[in-house]
DNA sequence: AGTGCGACCCGAACGC
DNA sequence: TGCGTTCGGGTCGCAC
């Protein structure tokens, strides 16, 4: 499922593809994905030249002359640049380019939003005000999370899926992270250390980093689409895993905060739960 | 302000 | 086999 790593490989093909084009007209099936004005985001489009496609966390942000069309792909959310005219099961939104072809986007769950804001009112208008530092951000740094991490009475775990405090990691990547970091999910963030939150940040970028090389992870039913089958769920170490691959302890699974967490009890130093 | 949780969706997995 | 039920995933918005 698209989660940082898969976003970034959709930027770069999508970037190849759609900069300089412009928008001839916009079809929306499904209209409860557009969370700004709907009548805005069909018509205000049109004309609307490409100008830079980046990336905020998870989200996706399509830059035009005026406007910034901001996405987010939840789950299964995909983009398809294609000649092809026909609307297949799934596709909501399609987006008709000044070259004939179509930019559609196909989301079987229907998670996904879209949001339509003048430029310059990104950071003002959208949930993308909320977001925390990306790992990858020059300003990242161990004061930045402990400042965060103060007075949280919630799991490491829950701590780190919170977008508005660090930017980018998912279920399987805050796994991944806090495996790398031997430290247990269930630990409250207030009693995270400098030691740890240096190894976040550190593993955070390195898992991150591998995971945007092989192209994201793919688990579970996926079809293959724009630029999004990645074979990060390869190098997965806890997320989804039986046994331990360090320790051949076995792999547990809990909720914790309602997400499904996988933890090796002994590498993570985890006693009861 | 911090925390918890329902709502949003529907295919897959599960239970009978 | 076929049916009904449950689950999961990220984020928002609301209730406490």
């Amino acid at each position: 499922m698209p989660e940082l790593p898969e976003v970034e490989t959709v930027r770069n093909v999508l970037k190849k593809n759609l900069i300089g084009l412009s928008i001839k007209k916009v079809v929306v099936l499904y209209p409860n994905m557009i969370k700004t004005n709907l009548n805005d985001f069909k018509n205000k489009l049109i004309n609307e030249k490409f100008i830079d496609i980046k990336r905020y966390g998870k989200w996706l942000v399509f830059e035009t002359n005026n406007y910034s069309l901001v996405s987010h792909l939840r789950m299964e959310g995909k983009y398809y640049y294609t000649d092809r005219n026909n609307i297949e099961k799934h596709e909501h939104v399609i987006f008709h380019l000044s070259n004939n072809y179509n930019l559609i986007y196909k989301d079987v769950r229907k998670f996904g939003v879209m949001y339509l804001v003048d430029k310059g009112k990104l950071f003002v208008d959208t949930p993308l005000k909320e977001l925390g530092l990306e790992p990858f951000d020059k300003k990242l740094d161990v004061n930045y999370l402990k400042e965060k991490f103060k007075n949280k009475n919630l799991s490491i775990k829950t701590v780190l899926l919170d977008q508005s405090i660090l930017s980018g990691l998912g279920n399987i990547y805050v796994d991944e992270v806090l495996f790398k970091s031997s430290i247990s999910p269930f630990k409250k963030a207030k009693d995270i250390n400098e030691l740890e939150i240096k190894l976040i940040i550190e593993s955070s970028k390195e898992i991150l980093e591998k995971a945007i090389k092989y192209g994201g992870t793919t688990i579970r039913s996926y079809t293959s689409s724009l630029g999004v089958t990645g074979s990060f769920q390869d190098y997965l170490m806890v997320h989804t895993k039986k046994i331990c691959n360090v320790c051949n302890s076995s792999i547990k699974i809990s909720k914790i905060g309602g997400r499904s967490t996988y933890y090796c009890p002994k590498c993570q130093g985890v006693k009861d739960e």
